[in-house]
Parts: structure tokens; sequence; C-alpha cells
DNA sequence: CGGCTATGGTCTGCAGTGCAGACCGGTCTG
DNA sequence: CAGACCGGTCTGCACTGCAGACCATAGCCG
């Protein structure tokens, strides 16, 4: 069986990395957010902030929606239920590593 | 005033790379534990571990005692008490953002 | 004795990744 | 027209995780 800690190595590097999770996060607290929302609240440039958009669109976990007001450009930004249910995951098992602390035992500690 | 995403980007990459993240958690749940038993936990190579736990002990957040049965090196490593704080804090930030987003206030969106 | 294993490293090299910033085309404003 | 905003793409840098090679020492086993 495995320790509580094997399931860290499965941590989805896709979300784990912060500016993402900063990105899920907040689209998990609203149905879209637009582009230069998004570049507000997590600080990152637009070039960075579109490669992890990117990124985060062909992990499936956001859908990513170009429109216009007018004639300017628009980019909003929805999760999608599979982002949805992947970002619960992740949470999930942060929670599971915290309270596993109570059944670990160390193994050779201690032991002269 | 900072919204709780900004707290993301301050999160410690040395806490929050999962190996060392796995070594710390393990390590708050015991006064010490020894290399074998850490190596065996996360799965790490011994080189990879080695050189995660040099980046925890230069960074304070873990002591590392190495000492011998018989004529045997054991290395144990403890967490000090500064590292105890620091994951403490860490925990407390991921709470945080996950209850941060009830004050979450999108902006501009859905506004033609 | 020789061969094998374990402990606990260091070091090298590879691959992947975050990131800033340059550049771009379009639009709108002063 | 100059400048700023929108939303990118692309390039290059720097860092980092990681495996695995190598090493020294010590114990076990036949």
């Amino acid at each position: 069986m495995p320790t509580p800690f094997e399931h860290l190595a499965a941590f989805d590097r896709l979300v784990h990395e912060p500016a993402r999770l900063a990105i899920l996060t907040a689209l998990s607290a609203c149905e879209k957010a637009d582009f230069v929302f998004l570049r507000n609240l997590t600080g990152l440039t637009k070039g960075n902030l579109s490669s992890h958009l990117v990124k985060l669109e062909q992990g499936g976990l956001v859908a990513i929606e170009k429109t216009f007001v007018g004639k300017q450009p628009i980019t909003y930004v929805a999760l999608t239920g599979e982002g949805r249910d992947v970002l619960k995951t992740y949470w999930k098992r942060f929670d599971q590593v915290r309270k596993g602390l109570r059944q670990l035992k160390p193994l050779r500690v201690n032991q002269p």
C-alpha cells in the first residue's frame, strides 16, 4: 500500500505550478474571466500568461473563447468540467497528505 | 490591498516542490528521520534526495546530523524550528487561498 | 581471499520549464 | 500622426529536477 506521500509524486504538475493554480482557483470562483483580469490577478506578463493558458487548454482544464467587443478582441477563459474535477482532486489530495500524517510510522528511527 | 493570489506568488518554491514538501511533511510528524527512510518514503534516488536535503539545509528548514551506528554512517534529518514555522505558514496560505475565493470579484466579466 | 551489497554522498549532463521581453498586427484615443 | 491597449507568438536565458555514474567505507558470505 502506498504511503500518502506517493500521492505527492502524482501531483499534477500542470495544476501545481503556482501561477496556474492561481488561474484555476480564480476560475473556480466564477464562470468566466477575461485575459486582462487574469493578468492583473496573477501579475504575470501577458506573454507568460498566454503560454500558461495554452498549457491549461491543451491539458483540457480550461476553455478559451476569443471574441470581440466592437472590434476590440477580448479573450474569455473558463474552467471545463474536467478542470473543475482535477482541481477538486488536487485540493483533496493536499488534505489527504496533511491528514495522512497520523498514520505515519517512521522506520529505523532512534534504533541503535 | 493584495488579492489572495498574490500570496501564491510568494509561495516558497523551496517548500512547494513536491519532493521537498513530502520530506518536510514527513518530518513534521516525527522528531527525526533517517536518510533511508526518506528515500523509501519519497521514492527519490539517493543522489536526488541528497541534493534536496542540501537545499533544505541551506534554507535553514532542516538540520542534518551525520553519525555512526557502529562504523556504518547514518544520516538523520530533523525539522528546525524555522522549518516548522515555514511549513505551518505554507499550509495556512493554502487555506487562505481556498477560502479567499469567496471574496473574489472578477472584473470586466460579462460586461458588453 | 574475492565478490556482493549497503550507506551516503558528489558530480555531470540532459531535459523541461518559468519567465521577461522583443516583436507583431489590429484598434482606439488625443 | 504618436501613443497606448489588446492578445498574442517567439526567442533566449536561467534555473531546476532528475537519473545515473562514480567513489569511499564497511559488513556479509562462501
